[in-house]
DNA sequence: TAGATTGTTAATCGATTAACAATC
DNA sequence: TAGATTGTTAATCGATTAACAATC
């Protein structure tokens, strides 16, 4: 099979790169070279043919890289070509707000279903999508090819519902909990901490906003 | 004035350590050593002890470190000890998601304000705090000593809004909007790509959930 | 004191940048 | 063909890990 790891730092850039060569290509713009490009996005022109070749090379010497070539194969290495049919555990306002930017950004991720604990908001709807009950969730993910969780409930319950969903075949799961989930080898989860965000962005402001009084 | 600058790798754990120091406080946990955290946490205990060292060390040669005083020191550190006023632009799901949160996670954020281009949502409150229109926006950052903004809007006004904000007096903008801002020097921003994140999620789900079959 | 564990230096590893030959 | 720009190797830089002397 010989498939070199590709390091998290080249991937994630990638979504960065998909961004920029959107829009360049919807500004009408038809070829890009790395040294235009890395003058645009701020990072070093070596950079960006480095990440590229991870891949096998989508450019042409003399010319350049082709914005709409470019952008598509980038698309596809992300997967952005296939479909996933994905929930939403937990339909809070973050919930609510997931749930809506997933059928409005139509990217290959079908929004299917949504969930909560709170008996108030079953059977009120989020794009179409009814709120059904918790323990609806397990039948739920495994009569309708569920791929991807998301989960924004409370960190108390998230480890226990990630646990569920993984037996019932869960693949992957993009967790808002504040809580680091436990699971399998081969699930993947990508953690979306703000509270670690924001602490950042503290750190910050407290560290080098001050320099300028 | 002799300030090490400290790397953004390291900046970034430390809202990690904060999150675990704080659930072994509250599990009454009194001292750990950097072995025993390394366990906890999957990382390695050399690198533990490097972080906290960045900042001048936290620990007792043969005993470890105190959970409640490496703690508190780390959330200094962060900068949580000192309070932030911050405004939320943008109210939709995602705004009003983040507004709530604020003022439920009291960590020295004060959320102040909200705003919204859409008439319709204007007087509506959240936590108590009024929706107001854009237009109020300047005046009451400069009235307000507001110090972040939390920007939940379309990337087509993004980086407009930004500009303005800047100009009058916001020093840090926790963005969730999908484009890079370009703001001054000494002007902190934090992005929060969701995008960006779930296509990570995509390709490892692609990438790493194949070999399995 | 002896044992444990930090703080810190040194070694390793990986990621980024620079350089340039290959080639369109 | 000559010029431009990639693909790729080599050099550098920074971050992580290992090792161990200092010390509680």
């Amino acid at each position: 099979m010989e498939e070199r790891e590709i390091s998290q730092a080249v991937i994630g850039r990638l979504p960065r790169y998909f961004r920029y060569l959107g829009d360049l290509k919807e500004a009408g713009v038809e070829r890009i070279s790395s040294q235009e490009l890395s003058e645009l996005m701020k990072v070093t022109a070596s950079q960006i043919r480095q990440d590229f070749n991870n891949f096998g090379g989508f450019g042409q010497q003399g010319y350049g890289y082709n914005v709409d070539f470019l952008h598509k194969e980038i698309g596809n290495i992300l997967g952005l070509n296939k479909e996933h049919n994905l929930i939403v555990i937990g339909a809070g306002n973050l919930g609510q707000a997931l749930g809506n930017y997933m059928n409005f950004k139509n990217r290959g991720f079908i929004f299917k279903g949504m969930f909560d604990v709170n008996p108030e908001l079953w059977g009120k709807e989020v794009r179409g999508i009814p709120i059904q009950p918790m323990d609806k969730v397990e039948a739920f993910v495994k009569e309708n090819d569920i791929d991807i969780a998301v989960l924004t409930i409370p960190k108390t319950s998230a480890v226990e519902v990630a646990e569920v969903l993984v037996n019932n075949g869960i693949k992957a799961i993009w967790n808002f909990a504040h809580v680091d989930l436990n699971v399998p080898e081969g699930i993947q989860v990508e953690n979306v901490h703000l509270s670690d965000s924001l602490m950042k962005l503290s750190y910050n402001l407290e560290r080098y906003s001050q320099e300028q009084k």
